[in-house]
This record gives structure tokens, sequence and C-alpha cells, in this order.
DNA sequence: CAGCAAATTTAACATTTATTATGATTTCCG
DNA sequence: CGGAAATCATAATAAATGTTAAATTTGCTG
């Protein structure tokens, strides 16, 4: 579909995103480790909370959820998605146990890496292990701004500013903005997501539409206006630590 | 704030909570260190978002809170609190820049650790830096639920699993459970951290009281049914990752 | 292309939580 | 001990969001 996918088949070329954390070197470490691949329908449950894992995943295409079971009701609650060029749940090679679980948002190609060999590469190589840590620590800054979207905004900015960061990650993944995004989350993902209701999410798509900002439609998000959309969601990407090369293009 | 100089017997024993997933040869290793100590009175800002650290912080005594500002009320948001035996920002280690805050919340003492001799002793010993970067990642699963309980939780159980939460972790610190807690927590606080206004914060806990969960009054908390207060919140500790010797007393 | 299932939109209404304001209580200091 | 400031409690009201249900659209499959 696009020539993104192309870089991604052949592991001897870093993805953008995340792991342009990574200098070149460092890369060729990490990919002969990604010797197995696989691919996920949207909406499969890929690892379950609770799971001992022996590996780790590289997101390759498409979109993962993380998800936990929600506090009332019958919905999931999602605190984090990932996106092309991060690792999924790199934590689980010191954490061990999953505390969420895993699943596709779309046709999802992932790489494994198995912990075994990780750790003794790692072993061998303080940097790396350092900027994998680095990495996962990302993770955990765009969770504590999750926790203050979550909790401290109303639903028009939240789901302006979620949007916000979806465009800046792609972005990141894809190594440039666009105006039109690939979509595959329905408004019931981005209730579970924004900890709103799909009724409720529906309603505020629609007043971002009436605000000129963005629409989300057949699969796509089309910014019309990306400044506006960050000021209505009061969007700031520090806390993405993007990394420098996909800053500069 | 005031500073002191410590000798090393000072640290030579080991804290309870977070810093129990080391090894007593670990601690050992670390311990050194910690040479010096700081003092800070209640509602003093740390650090501020944006610094870039040359060091990391072990709290030692009282209580911190990690706050962002928030979206768009006045007040601050709370992404995070550490409790005795916790490391307040190693992130930084990694990662520099700060994202939030770092405000005490209570008398507080800290200990120090400065980044440069924290890397060349990591450099040397893989397993203590594995372990390190497992506590960021307890961190990041406390995160995570964070975020779950503030979007999909209403105020009564919110309020009843964030008490559930300050509670066990409080008990790690400790060694031990208890029925009276020291909690320096203002409402306004317990707000901050849950995403509601603290009006709505003092109606629950007084719905909280007259379940007879518990009663916070007079700098305490009184877990008078502990077993209530977790169904009430549908509080599980597992995210918690308490390390063993907290679990078996 | 028909027909079905899923997803979205809309409306009416209910509930939760926020806001504002005021009085009561506690805490902190001199 | 007293008085000021902070904190907490409560009430009345407003606003935001949730709930339920039905209509509409979209997308897919045969």
């Amino acid at each position: 579909m696009t020539t993104e996918q192309l870089n991604y088949n052949d592991m001897s070329v870093k993805p953008s995103g995340m792991v342009d954390h990574l200098s070149d070197a460092q890369w060729a470490k990490v990919a002969p480790l990604l010797t197995q691949h696989m691919h996920y329908p949207p909406s499969e449950v890929i690892s379950r909370r609770g799971d001992f894992l022996d590996h780790s995943l590289l997101l390759l295409d498409g979109l993962i959820a993380r998800s936990v079971p929600s506090g009332q009701r019958a919905r999931n609650t999602f605190v984090a998605l990932q996106f092309p060029g991060e690792f999924v749940d790199l934590h689980a090679f010191p954490l061990k146990r999953l505390d969420h679980d895993v699943v596709s948002l779309a046709d999802t190609r992932v790489a494994i890496v198995a912990h075994e060999p990780l750790r003794e590469l790692l072993n061998g190589d303080v940097e790396l292990a350092r900027k994998l840590w680095l990495m996962t620590l990302v993770d955990a800054s765009i969770h504590r701004h999750w926790v203050m979207r979550n909790s401290a905004m109303r639903a028009l900015a939240r789901v302006a500013n979620f949007l916000s960061e979806f465009d800046a990650r792609m972005s990141a993944a894809f190594g440039m903005e666009r105006q039109s995004l690939p979509f595959s989350l329905r408004q019931t993902d981005i209730a579970d997501a924004t900890g709103l209701t799909s009724v409720h999410v529906s309603r505020t798509l629609r007043e971002l539409r009436e605000h000129g900002c963005c629409t989300v439609v057949g699969g796509k998000l089309l910014i019309h206006d990306r400044e506006g959309l960050h000021k209505v969601g009061m969007f700031e990407a520090a806390y993405l630590y993007v990394p420098q090369s996909e800053m500069a293009p």
C-alpha cells in the first residue's frame, strides 16, 4: 500500500519511529535477532494479561493497543497504543509478567525478539541496553501524559489531544507529516483510549469537524488544521521524546 | 531545604519498599553512592519540568508527587506518587530531561544519586542495571493503572482504589500492614491525584466513611475494613509488583 | 447488486460531577 | 490562648457526560 512497508520487510534498514533512538550501528546488532515475523488481523489478542513472556514484539506495521479490563463497564480500557517502529512490550524483558492484554487494532505485522539472545546481546553492550531502557521510559512518559489527559481534560480537548498524539506518532513512524493518515480505530476504540463513551466520542468528533480541525472517516484521519487541532487539544509534543532525525526532515 | 552529609554506615541498612527488589549484595553497591541527603518541608518544588538532571533521588521518608500542569483548571495533576524506599526520578538517568515537577507532600528526606558514578557502577554490573530498569518499569505499570483508574472508574471506586494503593505501598514501605497510616495528603491532593474536584472528594470520603471502609482525619488514614475498601475500589495489587520479601512477612 | 452486520449518528433523558458560595472546623503561629 | 489562614463540609445549581434506544449509514460478503 505504501512505500514504508517495503522498508520494514528488509530488517537491515532501520524503521522510522521509536527505534530511531538507536544508532545505525546499534540497529545492526538488534536486527539479526528479529528473525521471526507474525501477522495478525484486527482485533486479535496477541498476548494476555498474566502471561509470562520469553519474548517481546517490535511493531512493523499496523496498530496495537495495550488493554486492561475496565473498572466498571463492559468495555476495556486502553492504557497505551503502539505505532510502527515501536517495541510493544519490551518491559516484559525485565518484568516478565504482563499486566495487560496486547491487541491488534489493524492488520498488523510484528517481529519477535526472544529474550534469551537479547539478554546476551545486552550483556555485552551497555550503551545499547541503556537505549532500550530509554525506549521503555518514553513509553512511561506517554503513560503519564495519558493520566493527565484522561484526568484533567474535557471531552473536546481530550479527543483533540488524543488525535494530535496519533498524528505526531504516525508522523514519526512515516518519517513525515501527512494531511491524510490511515486510521483503523473505530469510535469505540477512541472511547476506550480516552475514557469516554462512544456516543460522546461521536458528538465530540462532530464538534472537531465543525471547528474545521479534522475529520475521521473511511479509515482515514484528515487533518484540516493541524495548528487549530493542537490548540484545541493544548498539544505539545515534548513528552513523546521524538528522536532528532524525525524532527529535521 | 536543608543539606546533610551522611557517612556510609547510615545507608548500610537497606530500606523496605521498592529497593527491596535489590539483593543485599546489590544494595551494598548502591548505598555508597548515597552520600548526600536533603530535607524538604511540605509543598516544596524539588525539581522542575524541563530541567536536565545530573542526579536522581531515592525517597527515604515522607511523600513525593510528580505533578504536571493541569489540562484546563488552575490546579495541577499528579501523575504519580512516590513512597519511601522508591526512586523518585530514576528515569532521568537515561532520559535526562524531566517532563514533570517533583514536589514534596510532607516533611521529606531524600538521598541523592549522582548519575556519573551511577553510570560507572552500572557499566560494571549488568544485573544491577537490569534491576534498576525493572524498578522504572514498575513505575510504568503503576502509571498504566492510574490511566485505567482515572479513565474508567467512578468517583467512589476511584477514591477507594487510590486509598487502597496508598495503603499497599505504605505497607511495603513499612514492611507491614497497619490499621492507622500517616497520611499527609489534603483533600485537594487526593483531587489532583484522582482527577476529581476537592468538593467531590469530600463527598466521596464521607461515603467511604459511612460505608465503614476508612476514615481520613487528622493526618491519618484509618482502615476500618480493608477487605471492604478493596471491594469498593476493585483493588488487586498485582500491578504493584511488590517484591517477595514484602509479601511473606 | 442485495442483504446483512457492524458502525455511526442522533435524540431524549438520567446521572454524575463541576461550580460557586458560605459556614464550620482545624491548624498554625505569635 | 487568640486570631488569621488554611482546610473541610455542605448546599444549591449548572454543566458535562452517560444511558438507552432507534434510525441511518457504511462496509462487506455472497
